[in-house]
RNA sequence: CUGGAUGUGGCGCAGUUGGUAGCGCACCUGGUUAGGGACCAGGAGGUCGAAGGUUCAAGUCCUUUCAUCCAGACCA
């Protein structure tokens, strides 16, 4: 473990992928554009599943599950939806292998060709909406609020590790409504649920707006989005909730009978976040020395090193420790006692920072003489030793503090990259520095896209809660008269 | 698919004008160590991405092919 993680500066994109698998979250696999979620990177990912399903079931929605596979023919119903997602489908053709005639291993078995092609799930309003047809006859089955937690594949061109792979977790929510407003509302309402955790949780501040029309989903009528500024400036769209209209609805044909008897579609929205949120956690807060992870969602949040030379020392420290971490533990916070005796403690202590362990505290003779420990802070790297006795009481207050440390790390570095701009020139100039540039836009697509080609950059919202200025302005591009200022950026 | 690069022990790399493969880390054994990534001694591990060709001789030269990485187009 002798070689550091690659400084950020000299290639941000390395120095994540090597940040990934050094802290043991996740590989890139042997199978094409795949990766193995590591247990510790997996840990993190349970952490933020449970979290965020908690914060679901308050809202009203249930947990389902609905097919891997979709029939071509479902999914070639709403056109656009087909468009967006045609060019990155797995499908598969046949359901049998045989042994090759010619006796090198397994060939497919063209005999076993399937009547009708299936498309390994990119994304499953088709699967969902051709069910909850049969589910919904009146408004009284409405509204249905269902999440799943699943796997979906999306055979991308270029991948990298949780940010884009081939193969990624997420959960998808579909929920179904009597009316528009209804639909709307829950639109916002999971866009928020989204921003809180990302803002409370991963300790991310995020911007939460609606997209323009051209980065909107296949097949919405609105995308709202939560936006994160990783540490090179760039942006992550990190969660996204979509008002789908009657789009879905009337393609599947799904309708109810309202309260006065009339046959009407349905509204619905959906609403996901994946795996690449771990991504953004590795880049929203990781430094030189590894993972930063905010206590909240850290598998461990408090390491513990022993350090000793003699056996005698080793026992009577490590019981020590075990005594204390009981006390954490009835406390509600996770410990681990790092009792490998192979290794020596400057070793653990560099591995659990690279890992991100927010706490770390180190106990040796002189520690258990004296009745102290070696208190280690992962946000700031700060050294205390504090008296042992009754340390436990302090630690839920030293969590948080980290928590809203790094927090606040990271909006004070969004806010010194945040700039209103004006004039063209500065724009291209400054946009490709790591910058979120609010302007002015004139709303057209076509000015969208010129920006676009000429710069890379793209809309990353229309501001809803932070950075939200409407006021008369121009575009930065067309000089056309604009209402509001959106978000510009360049993005992962 | 378009550009650029790289394939040599588990990982990271070196290998000169072709001469029969080496270093660091990791690993195994023993010992000394232990408050910030230990040290010493010994040891194991590779038909050099694959196929073909040139040659007395190929990691090195030629041809073909496969794979991976980076930058684009696409995208949660």
């Amino acid at each position: 473990m002798a070689d550091q993680i690659t400084k950020r500066s000299e290639n941000y994109s390395q120095w994540y992928s090597d940040l990934v698998v050094k802290a043991d979250l996740a590989e890139q696999s042997s199978v094409r554009g795949c990766m193995v979620i590591k247990p510790y990177g997996y840990a993190i990912w349970e952490k933020m599943q449970r979290t965020l399903d908690d914060m679901f079931k308050a809202t009203g929605v249930q947990n389902a599950y609905f097919p891997l596979f979709i029939p071509k023919s479902f999914f070639s119903k709403e056109a656009e939806h087909v468009a967006g997602f045609a060019k990155e489908c797995a499908v598969v053709t046949h359901h049998r292998l045989m042994n090759d005639p010619g006796g090198k291993g397994v060939v497919v078995d063209p005999e076993a060709k399937l009547e009708e092609e299936l498309i390994v799930r990119p994304t499953s309003e088709t699967i969902i909406w051709s069910t909850y047809k049969n589910w919904i006859k009146s408004w009284r089955d409405l509204p249905i609020l269902c999440n799943q937690w699943a796997n979906v594949v999306r055979w991308e061109m270029r991948t990298r590790l949780f940010l884009r792979t081939a193969e990624f977790l997420w959960q998808e929510g579909h929920t179904a409504h009597a009316t528009a407003q209804e639909a709307m509302e829950e639109t916002e309402r999971m866009v928020n649920v989204y921003a809180d955790f990302a803002r409370n949780y991963m300790a991310i501040p995020v911007i939460v707006g609606h997209k323009s029309p051209n980065e909107r989903f296949a097949g919405a009528l609105d995308t709202m989005t939560i936006e994160a500024m990783m540490q090179d400036g760039k942006a992550l769209q990190a969660g996204t909730s979509h008002f789908l209209g009657q789009n879905f609805a009337k393609s599947f044909d799904v309708k109810f009978a309202n309260k006065e008897g009339q046959l009407e579609y349905v509204w619905a929205t959906s609403w996901g976040v994946s795996t690449r949120l771990m991504g953004a956690l590795v880049m929203a807060h990781g430094d030189d020395n590894g993972l930063v992870l905010p206590p909240a969602l850290a598998p461990i949040q408090v390491v513990m090193v022993p350090i000793y030379k003699t056996d005698e020392e080793r026992s009577a420290i490590i019981a020590k420790m075990e005594e204390f971490k009981k006390a954490l533990e009835a406390k509600g916070h996770s410990v681990k006692i790092d009792d490998r005796d192979t290794l020596r403690p400057g070793f653990k202590f560099a591995e659990w920072e690279l890992k991100g362990v927010p706490v770390r505290m180190a106990m040796g003779p002189r520690d258990l003489a004296a009745g102290t420990v070696e208190v280690a802070r992962r946000d700031n790297m700060t050294k205390t030793t504090v008296p042992l006795e009754g340390l436990e009481h302090s630690v839920e207050d030293l969590l948080a503090d980290i928590q809203k440390g790094i927090y606040e790390k990271a909006l004070a570095f969004r806010a010194s990259n945040v700039e209103k701009c004006d004039d063209w020139e500065e724009f291209k100039a400054k946009i490709g520095t790591g910058k979120f540039l609010l302007c002015h836009w004139d709303g057209t697509a076509e000015t969208e896209q010129k920006i676009k080609d000429e710069t890379k950059a793209t809309i990353r919202c229309i501001p809803v809660d932070s950075f939200v200025c409407e006021e008369e302005g121009k575009d930065i591009y067309s000089g056309k008269p604009s209402k509001q200022r959106v978000v510009f950026a360049i993005a992962y």
